[in-house]
DNA sequence: TATGAATGAGCATTCATTCAT
DNA sequence: TATGAATGAATGCTCATTCAT
């Protein structure tokens, strides 16, 4: 009998409306402002119901952030291993990045900026294999970059972290702050991944580094 | 009677003690987490007194986010204001953005990062007048920077957004994100600075860029 | 049809299966502690299912201590009737007790200790003729002590009462208060056995009986 | 100005308001099932009254038997460094815990046979210098009577845990077993004191004791 | 018979805020 | 001006119990 099999069905579908429904919570207001209350009210059941399916705040905040880490982690990688040069792959990798991140403002913001109720121990930006693997590719890219001639010798590691750093950035001003007279995102962008990719072009002065040669 | 005047200094002194003193808790703990008898607490007096000096908790914080701007939005135009090519001041007036981000991890926190219990339309960024006049400086001294043939041709609005975006993420995620393995920060803040300041040199292929000459 | 039979068999096997894991939970953790659900979980069934067999949560305590009272009271009847001066028997008897009160502290815990949820109208100690049983006996055996020269001549209930009132206490002591720096528990238990035989030991009329001779 | 003095008047006049209602309750119900809005309820405060002169439950109730252990390890000790022989200051000393047990059975109840919510590191029966002071005096009283030939060879400690558990026994089941068909009193505690003293009494010091003699 | 989703009342505790003094 | 007692509403969470299936 199909009994069983529906109610599973009913039972991840209201665990799926209770990560929803907390998500955009959680992101209008702010972890520490949202109750358990408020999110049982929203979805029309009692709190208790919550804690049939995530053991506690904490627990349900934390299953929004691996669920956030894992997608922004897999869209980085699946472009990092595509085709062409290694600035190319870097420069889709970064765009794509921000525009993950603007497109899904209160994803980003779920997961970087909304203030995390984790100690630095249990915290899943590092246990969390997808970002973490996201990182390690951007090392290697870069690695790739500076042993073709493409880029400057850079340390892999420093370059990765600024480059997060900088498209982090710029995702997290855009969200937060929507006060300020921003000109067009995709000029922002741009000017952004221009600035990163030439700032780590190798200018060739010695060696045969092709885009300054082809250009001079 | 010089009795007013000094019950004003009184009072003037001892709303300057409740701003430092929730300034660091704010800072320490998060908007959240102080309490308004933890501030009073500390400052010896009994909660009571707060409300003598703001309407509120929400109006405490927001008098400091207001301190804040301003604070940094001086530093930065000291800096612009000083001697140098465009893309030396530029990357002075940038370093000290980070720095004093990184020193005052606290203040940085509580004027760029979320806890603020504002909604978007009552965020303090944008009444700032300090922190506009700052990024007004930096369009500045680009287009000067371009002008002088230092920097390439890029809308001067679109690399200052993007130049502040990119000092910020870096700020940003060295003070929130701290169970990342970061190597250290003079590299992360010099490779940044590095690639962003590069990233906007013109390679003089016509001119005498200075770097370009002085290396080759 | 024996599927009745069987049914019924099964709802029995159910019922003392929810009895022993109450049994062992409240004693473990007591009553207040020990949830329906904990109780449910442990025997692999939902709550529900304590339902069909009690009404609720006191009921399943009232009917394990009904329980308990029965199976102390038949433990301290079966030595009453065994053979050995009046004064061996109550000495084994009470031993016994106590014995069976520190072997199943859960169960004497449960009995006679004030965890119960009962107000003093509905306590079922003074509904328990097992109890009240071997009450009578303990009188009895005294009675004949007296007769036989044994026992100093004491009133029986009121001796009853008294040597029943110290070994409960040494129970109720050794089981409740584990911080207390308590000896060896057979130490004390001869300790206490000594002293109440030989208090109610009659000193010697026909034998050389130490007081009275001593004061005659 | 008698302000100040009125209101900590008014303060210590509530606490003791706070303290004397849970008394009653923790021991009309038992610690878990006394909750802190019930004791506001009670006093017509707001619970939060409460936790303005308790840390939390928990130290109220350690508060409430605090005072309890004092008071009693100080009738006890009153008397044991009266006059008389040991086995009279004894006899005194136990019968006064009796006493004062069946005179403040709610206080007696609450020290004694509440479930307490303490582990065994900070029940404050042996933290309590009164009470554990009172357990080494009696050791000391039994020492004495064992030097002067009134008191059996026995070790002092097993004896004076011995007697303390059989006066708590009657104690507790006076208290707790209001519905056994107990004699008087009186009666009962001349019952055990009889029994206790004279189980402990040296039989024939000079002449023929049993147990002297075959142990000389 | 047995399930398990769901409830509703309740818990200890916290805290911004008020107000008589 | 400053106090501090007191409030009232809220918070995360728990649990005995119910009931449609």
């Amino acid at each position: 009998m199909g009994t069983k099999e529906r109610r599973a069905r009913q039972k991840q579908a209201l665990r799926q409306t209770i990560l929803a429904t907390a998500r955009r919570l959680f992101v209008e207001e702010g972890y520490e402002r949202v109750t358990m209350r408020q999110i049982a009210q929203e979805i029309e059941y009692t709190p208790g119901i919550i804690y049939t399916h995530f053991a506690d705040k904490k627990a349900l905040f934390k299953c929004l952030c691996g669920e956030i880490y894992s997608e922004l982690g897999k869209i980085v990688e699946s472009i990092a291993h595509g085709g062409g040069s290694p600035l190319d792959r870097l420069r889709l990798g970064l765009g794509a990045y921000i525009r993950f991140g603007l497109a899904n403002p209160e994803l980003y913001r779920l997961a970087f900026l909304v203030e995390a109720p984790f100690g630095p121990a249990d915290n899943p930006i590092q246990a969390g294999a997808p970002a973490g693997h996201a990182y390690n590719l951007m090392c290697e890219v870069i690695g790739q970059g500076i042993q073709c001639g493409e880029v400057r010798p850079v340390q892999p590691q420093a370059a990765a972290q600024t480059l997060w750093a900088a498209v982090h950035g710029l995702a997290a001003l855009l969200i937060t702050d929507q006060s300020f007279p921003w000109l067009r995102t995709d000029v922002l962008i741009d000017s952004l991944l221009d600035t990163l990719v030439e700032g780590l072009r190798n200018r060739g002065q010695r060696r045969n580094g092709r885009r300054s040669r082809g250009k001079g």
